[in-house]
DNA sequence: TATGAATGAGTCTTCATTCAT
DNA sequence: AATGAATGAAGACTCATTCAT
């Protein structure tokens, strides 16, 4: 039925993306993200996935560890990097390219519902939400906090601390959009909103820490 | 299960805190905001509460309503506004102090398991989330909006669009530390850092919005 | 509903014997003797029982510490002691009393269920058997050794080593019996087969250990 | 869950003992002698036979076949006879021998577990019981009985009723060591307690029934 | 023959909710 | 008002059994 039939254990997990593997972390994102890893059900997600309950533990332990794969997908999907040029000669065209890339994917539902459904358990699982920081959010603040040092080498940047520096860019890319989508109060940015946001956070950014002013 | 029948009860008997419904209040507390909605137990509440699983129905009709109340009590107590006078002199200072005492309550661990308690249950109960934005971060850049226009006025800022440049104060202020501590990566900082971030935020702001480049 | 209300925490387990708990306990007599301990289901039990099933949970813990409670009650049971004279001057007749006594009980078709039961998990929860032979066979022993230690005193018997002899007599009287009940391949016995049974074991017995070759 | 339907299955097929199927019941033995009935899982069977699940039902057409076909095999093993010479001359010695040979297999880890093991479903499947006890026990007492009747003929003992006194002989030789085995209180006696344990029995029993006090 | 994926009924257990007192 | 006993629906998980290959 299957195609790929995984020869008896290749790897242990990752490689097993058998067709019914993918229906039912399918199946698991739509219910998971819906309704949190407590409000949802495994027949729930059974019967979205189109398997029976019972073929959810043949793939997978428990609950937790379907949730735990699942949000591991999740946290794979955001390692995607935006693309950021050190030797660019246009540092504010460059950030806002890379604002704008970001915040797309950023600001997509299908992320905001992850988002909030692991910042709902972190309480619970703190290492859900510490895997999935490192793999997100943190990554970006590094990447950026990497590209401030070359621009600061060559003097096309003035910053001294370039961790906070990369923060307060991420923060100001997420103005208005971020937070208002986790608690519900807007919907989705089109791409005129997200280009103007970023160009905005780019502005404020180099009104401080661009070497002339510019922007 | 029922989605958004948290109605106007809260409301309806404000007066009425008697000894019970503190009790049982603060036991609600304590429990959703560790569990969340879905994990916490009526009878958890009951227990740490510290009156009868009955008692919690005498002065709530179901769990979502307690849960509801208790939201009620988050958004009062997150209504809290901070100080920001309008004609003060030195605007660079009033924003760090307002930034300060800002973060000092929100980067409360209290505070950041109430914010992560309503962003978990947004999607499922959009109301609950939308009420708490109102009253809790909208109020905050409604003030700042207000104060910045009168600041335009007075000569004393460069902003265009107020509503804006306040998100994007808000937003330097967290920098660092609020979405860390809702991914829970990090613990609650101290004062020496809260007044760090405060003042990064308000430099990178005026460096931007100031009138001769103050801060 | 129930009459003796416990009061909030008299004794911890002990003294609870309100309705519901015998209501309960009777049932779960019913379906554990008859299907065994993983045979038995907890809604068979709440059925037979006529309780929910909630209710069960709300006096035990769960279905090994119901089942724990009453092997508990039939050790109880297993406890009663049959009557033996050490100063009786007739010990063939004091024997047979006693034995016709013990059989009689031990014969018991209810008896030999739950006798069934133990054994049929001693490999599982080895301290089920172990608390049962010592409330119940092993108190047998132990009586009739005692027995035995005065009349060899008084020398009315001639026996070396009492516990085996004692053992040997218990052994005696279930002749024919007990393993055949257990097996299943014969009914209850009535009282004149339990007559001649513990007769038959008393003359054999008193052949050796007798002092004139009493019976 | 079928009550009685272990038909002739395991006699239809009797000389395919291919290595599947000794495998299987190897496997079998060692999950339901250990758990019970209820208690063993098709997938532990067939995961300590080495087999899969589906091979298990190439065989036996269900759990309750399987089980059945398992204790036909140790009734089989049960039906081991001892040596006893009606024509020997020296009976005490001749039964010491044959209490030793007999106790030695009877006491043995393995036979307690199935003796349990069917004890413990002897209400939920009568048949099984039966069968065993007559193909175990029972032969025992045939066989102790014809010896008896043999040596009275021959005046060398003096019994009224060759069952009954079997019966007592078999049960003094077990004095001490089954049932406390069956409850889990003792392990498998060594060679010296087999012995003694016999010896005593035999002494006992002839000293009722040995024509001139003998042993 | 042998497999192992798939199933759905059934198991133990929890929990929101009700109700007599 | 306050309790806590009682419930039944629902949840996570297991398992005997089937079936395509």
């Amino acid at each position: 039925m299957s195609e790929q039939k995984h020869s008896p254990l290749p790897d242990l997990q990752p490689a097993e993306d058998s067709a019914k593997v993918r229906q039912i972390l399918d199946g698991a994102r739509a219910v998971f993200l819906k309704l949190g890893f407590d409000g949802a059900s495994m027949g729930d997600i059974a019967r979205v996935a189109g398997v029976s309950k019972g073929t959810l533990y043949v793939y997978f332990e428990n609950k937790a560890e379907l949730f735990s794969a699942l949000i591991a997908e999740e946290r794979k999907r955001a390692k995607r990097e935006f693309h950021l040029d050190p030797d660019g000669p246009d540092i504010a065209e460059d950030l806002r390219r890379y604002g704008r890339a970001m915040l797309a994917y950023v600001s997509t539902a299908q992320n905001i519902r992850s988002v909030r459904t692991v910042i709902g358990i972190a309480e619970k699982f703190p290492k859900v939400g510490q895997d999935f920081y490192r793999d997100g959010p943190e990554r970006g603040i590094v990447h950026l906090a990497a590209y401030f040092e070359a621009q600061v080498a060559a003097g096309r940047l003035r910053i001294d601390d370039c961790r906070m520096a990369a923060r307060q860019l991420q923060m100001l890319f997420h103005t208005g959009i971020v937070s208002e989508m986790l608690y519900g109060v807007r919907a989705q940015p089109g791409d005129a909103e997200i280009a103007r946001t970023a160009d905005e956070a780019v502005t404020t950014f180099l009104a401080r820490y661009g070497v002339n002013g510019a922007a």
